[in-house]
DNA sequence: GCTGGTCTTTGCGCCGGCGCAACCGTGCCC
DNA sequence: GGGCACGGTTGCGCCGGCGCAAAGACCAGC
């Protein structure tokens, strides 16, 4: 892929989160000190304890953040979408990173050194707290996800986790709300903490009550409503 | 008890890490912007979905960070010790808290309006970049305790909230170590998400094999090292 | 078009944890 | 000192989810 012409990364990069609030000129600036990194589906940018010596953020495609349990198997803890920030934890000294970064499909990001980003941390209070924000909105996020996890039962964080996807990368289709991206039962079974014969149970009874249409890696919700009746407490969109 | 000399109280809060590297005059300045609040055991700084009005610094005793569920249960998140920040939310616009705040014994802190707070973050990059260190930490903790909820039996889990309990409250006794506050069964099912029964159960078998002696909301460590062998991948102190 | 690999499905026995009940022990207050 | 309330203990039947096995389906590459 051609390189970005900066003026559209500029336009395209004054909305992420991080960035709310630059003057284009100083955001301008900051996009020279990057640099980009694309991923093909299953790549990592990082993977847990490497060095952490980027920070990111995500331009193109979805990212899952992961961690590994003593055993080997592979939990994902949140997935982010363009325009988030990753991999934040150099520029505050810590040596490496506690958590993994895989890419879902191709994806690409900035990536800054953490000793710039520091840097950029210090000068500019506009870009702190801004992460700031955006990092206390992921706290509170996982907070309210692990109280879910700690006290529902699984058909209803798998409804949730089903319900989530759809909303964060879902498109409208005639027969309902289709996840845009490759999403297996393995994959969900890693957002619950389950197995995939478990997931793949429940999501085989959905199908037979017409509350989703599936293929392989493939997911339709034919009946969010239905779902979120699962889900239960899913706040109304 | 008797306002605090206010020498006495930036030498004490100097070290509290959102206050790191701030000069002690300016420290002094905004330690003359915040009221103390003290509660009782068992009261609450602020309760889920009251509105988001205060920054708090907690000073003295212990408080825990929770939600309720749908049924009205309730999940312990976290705890706080003397210099963990809390409360921050409506610096950043959120109309109200998400979680609740209620002291364990008798607990005080130290409580900024919103706003105040808002403008403190806007005016000293120092404070800033300090609670982006503090709250990326905790997102990471939680990450990590969010990842153990979804994959590990329950007596791992359960032995990890009592070792964490020791590390975090824990005094050397001849016999082991004491958790300093009282912690009843009820309290670490809030923090494991299980039953008080399954607690019970569990402390009940570990006291007859020697690893503890447990009285009412009274718990010593006579084996921290088998139980950290229970909870398994405990990291090395 | 066929084959191989990957993903999904389904069965079944087992076990961890729950829910509920009933009881016991301890501490505090009168 | 006694009684009551609260916290802790223990039993037991039930059920949700797992682990493992086996088989089926689908997709991509040759």
């Amino acid at each position: 892929m051609p390189p970005h012409d900066p003026t559209d990364l500029v336009r395209q990069l004054a909305h992420v989160p991080l960035f709310q609030g630059l003057p284009a000129d100083r955001l301008a600036s900051i996009l020279t000190l990057a640099h980009e990194r694309t991923m093909d589906p299953g790549d990592f940018f990082f993977r847990e304890e490497d060095p952490a010596e980027h920070f990111f953020v995500l331009t193109r495609g979805r990212v899952k953040l992961t961690q590994l349990t003593p055993e080997g198997h592979q939990v994902v803890l949140s997935l982010l979408g363009p325009g988030d920030a990753f991999g934040g934890v150099g520029a505050f000294g810590e040596a490496s990173y506690p958590i993994g970064a895989e890419a879902i499909g191709e994806a690409a990001a900035l990536a800054w050194t953490s000793a710039t980003m520091r840097h950029l941390f210090e000068q500019e209070s506009t870009i702190a707290l801004n992460a700031l924000h955006f990092v206390s909105g992921r706290l509170h996020d996982l907070q309210r996800r692990h109280r879910q996890a700690m006290t529902e039962r699984v058909e209803r964080r798998v409804a949730r986790a089903v319900l989530r996807l759809a909303h964060e990368a879902g498109r409208p289709v005639e027969a309902g709300v289709e996840i845009t991206f490759p999403v297996s039962r393995q994959d969900i079974a890693e957002m619950t903490g389950r197995t995939l014969y478990t997931v793949s149970r429940l999501l085989s009874g959905w199908e037979e009550r017409g509350l989703i249409r599936s293929g392989r890696q493939h997911i339709v919700l034919t009946d969010p409503e239905a779902l979120a009746a699962i889900a239960d407490d899913l706040p109304a969109r």
